[in-house]
DNA sequence: TTTCGGACATTGGACGTCCCATCTCCTGTA
DNA sequence: TACAGGAGATGGGACGTCCAATGTCCGAAA
């Protein structure tokens, strides 16, 4: 044995790291092919033949290509550079909320600090470009929350809206994303804890408070009310956690 | 066989919804079963049957769930629960960033927002929680890097370190993996364009002033000085991106 | 008795093949 | 011209087979 089956495989690297590399192959065969979001790759089979490993391995690699947001599969169409996506995250974000609530829920806690700390840090920079049209944008969505409190309808859509619109300015699609999946991962674990009773209308004049201070570009305000509003939610976890 | 799996694939379903619901009953398994962090997976047979699938289709989940730091598998040995681990971000991330960088380089800039929000906007209460053992640590840190860049050694190590224990009093584990994974890609991102020239003292005393600041326990100086140090990054990926 | 080494069982890794599912596109028909 | 339906391509999935890595355990040697 070890005659040096130099090549791709020495036997030395362990099995992660080969996978691994097979996956960072076919990303560098994207980059290296100009390939952008949207283009095609190549089908299963031509990246089996021209990485001379399997078509099964190839396909273990692609789902995690998949899994990671890179490529998007299209079942009997092909495969392609997938837009930014984070979604893939949430599924094992979420996966780690969960475990951890059934101890003493640090890392659902962490989660919330994290949102914290990115939202009520960035309102700042997000008022200072904010336009009208964007406060424009903000204030429709807080009425149709307002619409939807008063008929009794969940809200977290909106919620989840007004989030995302609030640091449109900032036009970072990277932190968008991120945020997006802090929210549905916290989502997520509430729905699989079992919704406590919930305050509609008292949700909803929290909203509004945070869009009047933002609409007054009152940084300080601003960002003191989003921390607030996030204590509240990390209290209301704690209480369904404690259930 | 099937017997126990009752309805999972109507065909209804597109593929991926199935291969993501795959992916979901492995999860809720290791949560049924009250499996923790460190515990044994059934091996891959024994899933393939428990779920009714072909045990490719199950590895091909198997592997995602890897990707996604759910589990962590060792050849030979078996698969086990996996503690926290955000590696599998990275390459994604890495991905994008590279993808961005042939047009305008637009995410890795989002990347450095991002990183710059989070860590100047949490200094503070970082500082908060700051004791005297976690300042000795960050001490013994910048006189590594002192050391390293006095010899002529890359500082990268040194830099990581500083920026990790820089928030650990916020003991969020969760946080400290995002930076690092954030840190990660920019360091990839970095490599992958080649590096320009490298300031090595200049370097280190931007560490070192934010250090002072720190331990004068000055939250806006430490994060103002935060915020130039990424503005600095900022600046040096642009100008490598346009070479 | 202790220690070291190798055989062995277990478990994941890789591949090939066959067939199914789904999509797109094109062709033929009304 | 419009729509229905089929052909072909492509990914999805399932086995079966063999390879490789790892831990365990037992026996030989010191």
């Amino acid at each position: 044995m070890a005659i040096a089956s130099q090549e791709v495989s020495p036997a030395r690297f362990s099995a992660q790291l080969r996978s691994n590399a097979l996956q960072t192959r076919i990303m560098d065969l994207i980059l290296e092919r100009g390939l952008d979001v949207g283009d095609a790759l190549p089908t299963e089979s031509e990246l089996s033949a021209e990485l001379g490993v399997g078509r099964n391995t190839v396909r273990e690699s692609l789902k995690v290509l998949q899994a990671l947001g890179v490529i998007e599969i299209r079942h009997g169409f092909g495969m392609f550079v997938a837009p930014n996506n984070f979604s893939a995250l949430v599924s094992g974000l979420t996966f780690r909320g969960r475990l951890s609530l059934r101890h003493k829920g640090e890392e659902a806690m962490e989660l919330i600090d994290v949102r914290q700390a990115l939202e009520s840090g960035l309102i700042g920079p997000a008022i200072n470009l904010l336009t009208d049209e964007h406060l424009a944008d903000l204030r429709s969505t807080m009425e149709a929350m307002e619409t939807a409190a008063k008929n009794g309808e969940p809200l977290h859509d909106h919620d989840a809206e007004f989030h995302r619109r609030l640091y449109a300015p900032l036009n970072n699609e990277l932190l968008i994303n991120l945020m997006d999946v802090f929210w549905q991962v916290y989502r997520k674990i509430h729905l699989a804890l079992g919704t406590g009773p919930v305050n509609l209308e008292q949700q909803t004049q929290d909203h509004w408070d945070i869009f009047d201070a933002v609409a007054n570009k009152d940084k300080a305000l601003a960002s003191e009310r989003l921390q607030r509003h996030f204590d509240g939610i990390r209290l209301k976890l704690k209480d369904v956690a404690a259930a």
